[in-house]
DNA sequence: CGCCGTATTGAGCGCTCTCAAGCTAGGTGG
DNA sequence: CCACCTAGCTTGAGAGCGCTCAATACGGCG
């Protein structure tokens, strides 16, 4: 569903390109995005599928995308998840298409952002360029932790990352999961099974509290130290 | 050892915007990169340390250059690897500093470029910008073959991202490799030992050949349906 | 209430790790 | 020339973690 055409909005990384008044040092951001239209999905509904011809990148307005990945051998793999602020897309311009599908985890809105016209329009200010460049760069190793090869390290850095990632920012460490436990398992390379497993230790341990989709991270700074191997989950009782 | 100031060269990802007369459609590449200098290093010389504020990208003119992470549980692992022609340094423009270690594995030539410079070139010309995104967005998802669980597949893959990366170019799939296999399995997250127990299963099924560094894909298709998932490896014999 | 998809729990297996020993190539000194 | 040494690589046997497959529990919805 369209909504409009040239729409412009305050609320994903290019924030500053569209909303100068926020910050006084961003004033040079003084112009509008060329947003072609504003699209809202709803849960399960598809944004792109691979061989799609690369033409824009996405802005998440509002909600999770996830891109899904089929393997030539058939296995479908969950690539990435995007959050409300978080632009999508950057990877297409180097490969030309579009590689995986991308579908709604919830309601999404989401910004299509003509790539050509984008890329005329930042050329008209240099600090635009670079803040783009930034955002770019700032894929490069997005969810590093997948090489880790302790599920329990996979665990505690992804619920770190989605703490840090998902809007609006946690009280106190409590999150709404939008994304289903299979997704998660594909996406950190594990097993339902395993995941729920850890899970289920991290609860006994009192690190995590979870009620349905409502996720609390209790004991913040330990999940840190195991993400980073630097601590023993501990207790294995029941 | 600094060679000298502001040459410029046709040996990187940003050729075109060397040597434009490489290519008649390039031909808008008619300026030469702000390179700050060249500089030759020797195996095991350090390039840039951890902590270190970002002010310049690297291109590897000739070598092969490694970048090494240290843990904060005090494990050394290798981030990536970067060879004749590729430009690395990305990930710093978002973190704002180095946050590995980069150390040449042979006697390397690279081009350091300063990023200010270099934005305020590419700035003139539209074309450079695009090529510069593009490039970047190369850089994203680099080595994704790292999240297979299976350590046939990785190995598998990252001989095949070997033998698109090396230069020159291999002949009938032969290359000679700049990287110990404790740099390799590092990389791969295996240990030495499972990464020596797999050559030796590729060598017994005539996958590959190996003679000390030098390595021969007999059979890169085979290779490629390993890395896919879609091939078991097969024969264990002895 | 019954149904179905999602999540959890359990038992056994297989892949990769660990630790230890053996091998090879290259360098050194007698 | 050869014994010796060292570092890197290979090979072997046993242990542990995550997977497989199957059963059970839960939860939303008609």
């Amino acid at each position: 569903m369209i909504i409009n055409h040239y729409q412009t909005c305050g609320e994903c990384e290019f924030t500053p390109l569209c909303l100068p008044q926020i910050d006084q040092k961003m004033s040079h951001f003084n112009q509008c995005l060329p947003i072609q239209r504003q699209l809202v999905l709803k849960k399960g509904e598809i944004l792109f599928t691979p061989h799609t011809p690369f033409q824009c990148l996405y802005a998440v307005k509002l909600g999770a995308i996830k891109t899904v990945q089929t393997e030539s051998n058939g296995e479908e793999l969950i690539r990435n998840f995007y959050f409300t602020g978080e632009i999508f897309g950057y990877k297409a311009i180097h490969q030309g298409e579009y590689r995986s599908t991308a579908k709604a985890l919830c309601e999404s809105h989401v910004c299509e952002i003509n790539y050509r016209e984008f890329l005329h329009f930042i050329q008209q200010n240099p600090h635009l360029q670079e803040h783009v460049m930034y955002s770019a760069c700032s894929h490069i190793n997005r969810g590093s932790y997948l090489h880790t090869k302790s599920a329990e390290r996979k665990v505690a850095a992804f619920l770190l990352d989605l703490s840090n990632r998902l809007h609006p920012f946690p009280i106190k460490g409590v999150l709404y999961l939008p994304i289903p436990r299979q997704d998660i398992a594909s996406y950190l390379r594990l097993t339902p099974e395993t995941l729920s497993r850890i899970s289920t230790k991290f609860i006994r341990n009192k690190i995590i509290a979870v009620d349905k989709r409502k996720l609390t991270l209790l004991k913040p700074e330990l999940l840190q130290g195991i993400a980073d191997g630097r601590v023993e989950s501990k207790i294995e009782f029941r």
